[in-house]
DNA sequence: ATTTATATATTACACTCGTAATATTTAAAA
DNA sequence: TTTTAAATATTACGAGTGTAATATATAAAT
């Protein structure tokens, strides 16, 4: 039942490696940490052995390695995350959401042209 | 130093009641708590007291009993949160969590309605 | 003034997380 | 084949969290 394991802080740092480039092995995931983080190459073991616990993380054998690759997808957690912080932040309310956080936001003619042409797109849907 | 608080899940849910209503006692805490939660009222207790300890809540006498209320405002809370969670979910960019965020998301024509005004105040600020 | 009820404080306890250290297994080198 | 190095596994440990139970202080009732 990976169905709705939590990733920590720490262990999403880990996922994002494996999300960009997977299968890897533990010695490949410490050496992409080692410019970006300061963690001991124990440290990212335990967080490893962790999301495998927690399935989020599959292990194949390679020779005598162990290769781990993502069991989740980057846009199945993300979702997952966006939905609990938006019950916590703003009771799930998606109007509050997007009244007080988008409003504020500065944004580039570029990018209003995206959301627009989403927006466009959304309204087809409906 | 109030400053870094982390206030976690459970916490937020005493934090609303209070943005809602100060000061209030934990009884009437409690009792506001008593439908939309299955807390027990001593759990109730020790989440109000931990606030206290982190200086998110304050106290004062009011005749025999205690009163509480915000030392931090919603805004200033959700503003923190959002920040973290970004950080951890999108790399701190928050351009791409909100074409994530409407592109994933279910919008009703009023909510598209709504953006596009938004959308197109920007275009006009910019 | 003593009992009782209610408010407040202290303590508990298992689980997660960050952060490793130590121990063991297995493969490579000598 | 024995030694050594590298990979993997097991254990650690304090802070924070969810979820209370127990203990004490204080006020209200008798």
């Amino acid at each position: 039942m990976s169905n709705h394991a939590k990733i920590s802080d720490a262990e999403w740092v880990i996922m994002e490696q494996l999300w960009k480039n997977s299968p890897l092995t533990s010695a490949e995931i410490i050496d992409q940490l080692k410019d970006s983080t300061e963690w001991n190459p124990k440290t990212i073991h335990t967080l490893i052995n962790r999301l495998v616990k927690k399935e989020v993380l599959g292990v194949k054998r390679e020779g005598r390695f162990k290769q781990f690759y993502p069991l989740l997808s980057a846009e199945e957690c993300r979702k997952r995350e966006t939905t609990s912080f938006l019950k916590k932040i703003y009771s799930g309310s998606r109007q509050m959401f997007i009244l007080n956080f988008i409003k504020n936001e500065k944004l580039t003619n570029t990018e209003i042209e995206e959301l627009r042409k989403i927006l466009n797109q959304k309204k087809d849907e409906n």
